[in-house]
DNA sequence: CGTGAGATTTCCT
DNA sequence: GGAAATCTCACGT
């Protein structure tokens, strides 16, 4: 089985360089027992530990928060709204506090997995399988990452990140961020353009270029 | 298609 | 005690 892992020093670099050249890679998921699933990243956003109230490490570390400030490469699931998992890409130095939201990403391998994760059985309704993965916590119910997930390496073999396709500088997308009340201006969410899987969910975000 | 409310638990003030 | 980096369904146009 192929496993051909970013390495540590990818996750090191600048937030925002990180999160518009995690789009168009893979991101690879094994499975408890073994199947593979995989999927493109098509939508992040990053968040900051400066200057950045939204973020959740804007206030120092917590229990909850303890993995964004730890060694970059590891992956910070957070629970919210009493029922949703989301992740992130810890980046930067160790201790900075940084993160990329993984938003949105589009099935490669393992579809008919995502949607008995998702719908409990495998569709072909095309609305559910358009809404699959489209969304930050509808993708970690499709990947199955929960909080047992939370602190894991993208350096070993559970979860990791392959480089894609390069994209062209002129396929990303800017605008501001979703479903924050705060650094509501800031323009951190990028997405591959013309992409149908980027969520649509945003009211209210401008976007930038 | 757009808007709005409810779900349901964890974390931090 | 209140807010939360969300999602789904119901209802109105």
């Amino acid at each position: 089985m192929m496993h051909a892992p970013l390495s540590r020093s990818f996750y090191k670099q600048d937030l925002h360089v990180l999160a518009t050249r995690l789009l168009g890679c893979l991101i690879i998921r094994i499975l408890d027992d073994g199947r593979q699933l995989s999927a493109r990243i098509v939508e992040v956003e990053a968040y900051a530990q400066k200057d950045d109230p939204s973020a959740h490490s804007f206030n120092g570390q917590t229990p909850r928060n303890k993995v964004m400030f730890g060694a970059p490469g590891h992956l910070y699931v957070y629970f919210t709204y009493g029922m949703h998992f989301c992740c992130n890409v810890v980046a930067g130095e160790i201790g900075q506090g940084d993160a990329v939201l993984i938003r949105a990403v589009e099935p490669v391998d393992g579809i008919e997995d995502m949607l008995v994760h998702r719908y409990g059985e495998v569709t072909s309704d095309k609305k559910k399988i358009s809404n699959v993965t489209n969304g930050p916590a509808k993708l970690c119910k499709a990947l199955k990452i929960n909080r047992s997930e939370n602190g894991i390496d993208l350096c070993e073999n559970k979860i990791w990140i392959e480089a894609g396709d390069k994209l062209a500088e002129n396929m990303i997308g800017h605008s501001t961020r979703i479903g924050i009340n705060h650094g509501k201006d800031l323009p951190w969410r990028y997405f591959i353009k013309d992409n149908s899987w980027v969520s649509k969910s945003g009211k209210g975000i401008t976007y930038v270029g």
